[in-house]
DNA sequence: GCTTATAGTTCGCCTCACGAACCATGGGCG
DNA sequence: CGCCCATGGTTCGTGAGGCGAACTATAAGC
């Protein structure tokens, strides 16, 4: 197979896989990034959106709704009053954190063909592919 | 980079270049996916809900749009008075094969930092990955 | 101070996705 | 043959997602 094919038909196995722990977890796949991403530390609201590539009015509505979940908490920004930082709340945390280990551990078996050095050697070679396209971190690297 | 870090960030950006590239033609991801199914042959309603993961309500809506924008056209089928086979238009053979190729050229970048043995490689470890996975044929392999 | 840039929100419009309810035909099976 | 149920699809109502345009308010530069 060539590797544009396998490129894109990994990409919809992953998101398959993806959206479907969201939705167990009561989550649309777009909370669950957005959860992810402020697992890391809180953001603004332009930042969100460059990292997430939406349109700032596609971000309020996301914002928005899980804010009404009650998974993230807009707090005035110190030294912006126009500006926001959006952060997990408690529950929030706690949603982000077992979304994000069940999803990893679901990803983690679709490799399961692949010995110890060829996953290895996939992780690599994504792994370049991912930091030479500058590809925002909307998944953690925990260690 | 862990492999599982590494698979979610490069489907978020092999995502964000299909979306791009379908916008740039008119078409949302869902509209782009559906007629580079079709490339292969008409399908029916249930095998094409199958193929892109969706329930069946979800395809027909789908189905409407794109037969309204004159991409896609509902076919009787032969031995099932039930049953649909939808296929791709002239206009939307045209479209889906633009598509398909600008598509490809972008994907094809993203791996330009490797070289040419470590993109077989990739190829050959991802491919394996969609194999092993039963991945449905939502983006063609030419030659 | 005035002007322009930046941060966010709101609005209207469309697409997407789902489940539930529904209709029609097809395929057994007694 | 006639009945029952499985299968193939559509419709409907609801909610999420995404965008651009218009708007408000504060920040920053000159």
């Amino acid at each position: 197979m060539g590797v544009v094919p396998a490129l894109v038909r990994a990409a919809f196995l992953v998101n398959a896989v993806y959206t479907e722990s969201a939705r167990e977890h009561g989550l649309t796949m777009q909370q669950g990034q957005l959860l992810c991403v402020l697992m890391a530390r809180p953001y603004g609201m332009s930042e969100l959106g460059t990292t997430l590539g939406l349109a700032k009015s596609s971000l309020s509505g996301l914002v928005d709704r899980s804010e009404r979940n009650g998974l993230v908490r807009r707090e005035p920004d110190r030294h912006d009053t126009r500006a926001v930082r959006v952060a997990l709340t408690a529950a929030g945390r706690t949603l982000a954190e077992t979304f994000y280990a069940e999803t990893c551990r679901r990803v983690e078996k679709l490799p399961a063909g692949l010995g110890a050095g060829e996953r290895d050697a996939l992780a690599e070679l994504l792994g370049r592919v991912v930091r030479d396209n500058d590809v925002p971190v909307v998944f953690l690297e925990l260690r």
